[in-house]
DNA sequence: TTAAAATTTGACAGTAACTATCAAAATAAA
DNA sequence: TTTATTTTGATAGTTACTGTCAAATTTTAA
């Protein structure tokens, strides 16, 4: 199986995803019915239809399987189409808005519910934190990549630093206020650190 | 027992935080050692003389006999005590500062141990993340209070999301970077985010 | 189509972080 | 000292997670 990515090897990796995909499903379902904790994984297996050596398997903790995603390439993405004439913080602002802009109803509706158990439950709040850090180094590495510095230089990285900071920020108020728009607080708050932080 | 703070309980709660003081030194010294997934809860109980039980009568988690620390106080001291004069961000990096600056040789060490083993095991990391996130409240509310607006206006959570989103990279940075000083790291990055993260 | 090889799965056993409970021990109040 | 209150430790149990290995499944080769 020298070429590396063959059809075959193709399907089986999809199936497997769409295996741990239905297992995110019963798994946030059960969350929602029972909640976080009273939710075992033996009950998540049980309702996905696989042991739970499997489970530990796909996931490897309780809290991916509710945590973990594939937005990390959407938001590069949506960085890299930003014109060069922007600044890197408005670069980064656009990429936030533009990811989440072209979420559809029932993804966003599931980033709403997702993120009001992220925030409520000590334990995924501080899984979903320790993630935002490697999104911080990735933003460190984009925005380097995009004026010509290394990811390491201070500037770099304090600029990631303030823009994830925000965006715990706006997580924490968002789950507190699910009817507000999600891209409209994080795009305020942008703009108010992209303003120099006025008081 | 009225009168609440009577000399008696004192006394007694004195005896507590000294019991607590040396579970956590021993705790500490046992990571250092073994690493901290490698000791368990047991060995700790059992180097401070108490029992497990105590031990989770202590600590609600086995990081927080790592974690736990009274630096709020000497933050909010620090920052109230800033002249008036200074704008909301410069009173922050100042109380900062100050703060690691009043601190002894000996506690900066433990700082920095405390910080390289944080950043290095993921279940601390996130579990320290998280407590920033109360931080974070704290910085609002001071901050809040000395403009004049409520902790939950979008201009004062930014802010200090911001200004958290900064500590932590700079915790990241100095966890792999030992030798730096962090309070000057410190300084330095909050001075980019007062000069509006020039790039 | 069938046989061999590689991968995935599930069963089993074990560890360690917690939780709940309750009687014994230490401490404070009377 | 005696009584009341709090703190402690022992015990038993739950659950997240790890390691191992044979059975089942899937892929490759014949």
């Amino acid at each position: 199986m020298s070429p590396e990515d063959k059809r075959t090897m193709g399907l089986r990796e999809r199936k497997k995803a769409k295996a741990m995909a239905a297992v995110q499903m019963h798994a946030l379902r059960l969350f929602r019915e029972l909640g976080y904790n009273a939710t075992t994984v033996e009950q998540i297996a049980e309702a996905a239809e696989i042991s739970p050596s499997t489970f530990f398997r796909y996931f490897p903790a309780k809290e991916d399987v509710l945590l973990r995603d594939n937005y990390d390439p959407v938001l590069v993405a949506a960085f890299e189409a930003q014109p060069s004439s922007l600044s890197p913080l408005q670069a980064v602002r656009r990429a936030f808005v533009s990811a989440i802009a072209d979420m559809s109803a029932d993804e966003l509706a599931i980033v709403r519910e997702r993120d009001q158990l992220i925030v409520s439950v000590p334990e995924l709040r501080a899984a979903a934190l320790n993630n935002l850090t490697q999104t911080m180094q990735l933003i460190a590495e984009l925005v380097a990549k995009r004026v010509g510095r290394k990811p390491d230089d201070a500037a770099v990285r304090t600029f990631a630093g303030a823009v994830i900071g925000v965006n715990i920020s706006v997580m924490l108020y968002y789950a507190e206020h699910p009817d507000a728009d999600f891209a409209e607080l994080l795009d305020e708050a942008l703009s108010k650190l992209e303003a120099g932080l006025p008081l």
